[in-house]
DNA sequence: GATTCCCGCCACTTA
DNA sequence: TAAGTGGCGGGAATC
């Protein structure tokens, strides 16, 4: 049982450490890669995935998932074996002008599906798409890292590859805002099968961390159903000290969870609260119109199943941007505070790190 | 009770 | 054959 407690607490810690989960999201780690890797070791070029992984406390699985959903907006681009090669954020609105690119090429969600988005990542695969790393990786040794998982098809359903998709509904559909429900339901799989939609918007609560901590999308609720959703933000970043400065740059737009939204277009409102138009790009129209529908079926039944008194405005849900920002702002200093790499693994090993694991 | 998403199992690939 | 990779879903934290 001490030992137990100890897992909970922290051996080192004279006071009780509670567990939380937000100390242990995606989001900060990404924020704490990123940090690291863009400040204090601005500058390598190669990142070692378990030398990332020991630094930031981690095991190695999870600095996978990371190292996936960043290399699929061109921030890292797989070496070799357990390496990586650091692009830069500044990589970022260069991949997305890509992603945009592609997508409408490739009339992503042609057919009022996202049957397409198959055929674009396929092409994707077939190193068509520039972005990044992701998809014209292959330098040296490694030819293509996805090509093995295609072989499996297990490309298809990869997080890197849902990350791109994920954005590609943004871009391409010109919605700036999509309930995570169907979202899922839109990317590529099997829409009608309850397992494979649930596994799938697991996989979107992690791309969606880790696009929130690099501010490219905000998590709201819709207001009627008070289901989440996401709004896309696009890449505002600037580097400053070596930092990716968004977080501050857009702070002063944030609102407090709950407080009332003073910045969201009205006419979004007037059609459907959750879809908004930006333009109406007759490629965009489809995807549109099957985001629209889904909307609809849903606030049908929603409404149907649980009436709800009319809401002024979007609500923020529990992942209130205003505390990641702090919990990630956090993170930043500790990572500034660090000069040495060598205090940086001690001082953020324990935030991570599975204690169960390693009885 | 529903939502969120960490965690680690395990199948598969690669060296 | 060991090590690397990453899909997947159980289940606990959080709302």
């Amino acid at each position: 049982m001490s030992s137990l407690v100890s897992l909970v607490y922290g051996e080192s810690e004279t006071r009780p450490q509670f567990y939380s989960r937000k100390e242990k999201s995606l989001g900060v780690l990404c924020s704490n890669f990123l940090g690291l890797y863009n400040g204090d070791c601005a500058g390598t070029s190669t990142v070692g995935l378990d030398d990332a992984a020991n630094r930031l406390g981690v095991e190695r699985r999870r600095m996978y998932d990371v190292v996936n959903i960043l290399e699929s907006i061109g921030v890292v681009a797989r070496k070799a074996k357990n390496q990586y090669t650091w692009k830069g954020l500044e990589e970022i609105p260069r991949c997305l002008e890509q992603l945009k690119k592609d997508g409408l090429k490739e009339n992503f969600n042609s057919a009022g599906s996202c049957s397409s988005a198959r055929v674009c990542h396929r092409k994707s695969v077939s190193n068509e798409n520039q972005c990044g790393g992701l998809l014209s990786l292959n330098t040296g040794g490694e030819a293509n890292h996805l090509a093995s998982l295609r072989k499996n098809n297990k490309s298809d359903k990869s997080l890197a590859l849902l990350s791109q998709n994920f954005i590609k509904l943004f871009l391409c559909s010109n919605v700036d805002m999509i309930l995570l429900d169907n979202a899922a339901k839109a990317l590529p799989g099997d829409a009608d099968d309850e397992t494979t939609l649930r596994t799938k918007v697991r996989r979107l609560y992690d791309v969606a961390n880790v696009f929130s901590s690099l501010n490219l999308i905000e998590k709201i609720r819709h207001s009627e159903s008070g289901k989440p959703a996401y709004r896309w933000l696009g890449w505002k970043g600037k580097l400053k000290n070596g930092f990716d400065t968004a977080s501050e740059i857009n702070e002063p737009k944030k609102r407090v969870f709950g407080s009332d939204i003073t910045n969201y277009n009205s006419k979004r409102n007037k059609t459907n609260s959750v879809v908004g138009w930006k333009s109406s790009k007759e490629t965009s129209v489809r995807m549109h119109n099957k985001l629209v529908d889904l909307e609809h079926e849903y606030d049908e039944n929603e409404l149907k199943q649980h009436p709800r008194h009319k809401s002024t405005g979007i609500d923020f849900g529990p992942f209130a941007p205003v505390s990641v920002l702090k919990a990630r702002d956090a993170a930043f200093k500790n990572v500034k505070q660090v000069q040495d790499m060598e205090s940086l693994a001690s001082t953020y090993r324990p935030q991570y790190h599975n204690q169960a694991t390693k009885l």
